[in-house]
DNA sequence: TATTGTTATACTCTATAACTATA
DNA sequence: TATAGTTATAGAGTATAACAATA
């Protein structure tokens, strides 16, 4: 497509990130599943470990969700019991969502499997390589986003 | 999550080459849709021109689409009359979507405009770092897909 | 029997718009 | 007026099942 160069790899950067992601997103979402999760279900549920006291617009945008999306999922975690929506003392429009004990401890079991099935998908790479990986994804998003939301 | 390592690019691969993918997919897909196609449009027709003579289940597998999927991608842009299918002669079952002129010239103009849209948005990044991006994205999506899928 | 193309269908993800209660 | 949360809704993208024609 840009001529003459690549033998074999000259695809679309997009087609490929999107088939990749595709592709991981089976690898560890099969892994949540296995305990009941979707793999978005656990993303929001180690964002709220890892950033807790967040309001859930301020959630979504962190995890690049629609505030209208993350509500479903919040949902169906509250429901499960996994999460609970207390109100913010500072301002009463706003909810902070947590974690519950038992949403915590189902968030460990699926961060250890999840985590192990992803190091497996790139076992084959060197330490570098992921390292160059996870940097220019990592920038890659930020392009365009507002800046202070460090996922 | 993995424990003391990662300061603040610790999240999870899968979730940052989503986000990625996404970014990327408004990026290029605007460029395709300046000129009436969507991205998927436009990466169907790219390997209709890279690779022609692929009945449309050969052509599903080379893009990761499902055959159901790349139906409804082959109907709207044989409507558009910048695909069409042909029989196949030695399988009367089988059918060779190709572009026609008017879609190769679409083609060329969409892939000009997106090739330049996803240059300008790795412009931050070295080539070398591109190349590695390109390959471990590429081996990702191998794993587990039968070889001889060139992209 | 297996495979190609096809249709119908459903489910998930995502985004838009509008409403409410606060600020 | 603006913002947080919420609801309803519609549009993509994807996948499953079933069918006809052919191998």
């Amino acid at each position: 497509m840009t001529g003459a160069a690549g033998p074999t790899v000259d695809a679309e950067i997009t087609w490929l990130l999107h088939r990749a992601a595709q592709r991981m997103h089976v690898v560890t979402g099969e892994q949540a599943e296995k305990h009941g999760l979707s793999l978005r279900d656990h993303i929001v549920m180690s964002a709220l470990d890892k950033t807790p006291g967040m309001t859930q617009v301020e959630l979504a945008k962190t995890l690049g969700l629609d505030k209208t999306t993350l509500m479903s999922l919040l949902d169906r975690l509250e429901q499960q019991g996994l999460v609970v929506r207390r109100a913010d003392p500072r301002d009463r429009r706003a909810r902070l969502p947590e974690l519950t004990p038992a949403g915590d401890e189902r968030r460990a079991t699926v961060a250890a499997a999840s985590t192990a099935a992803e190091l497996a998908a790139l076992s084959s790479f060197s330490a570098a390589d992921v390292a160059v990986l996870r940097r220019m994804l990592f920038e890659l998003i930020g392009t365009g986003t507002d800046p202070g939301s460090c996922l």
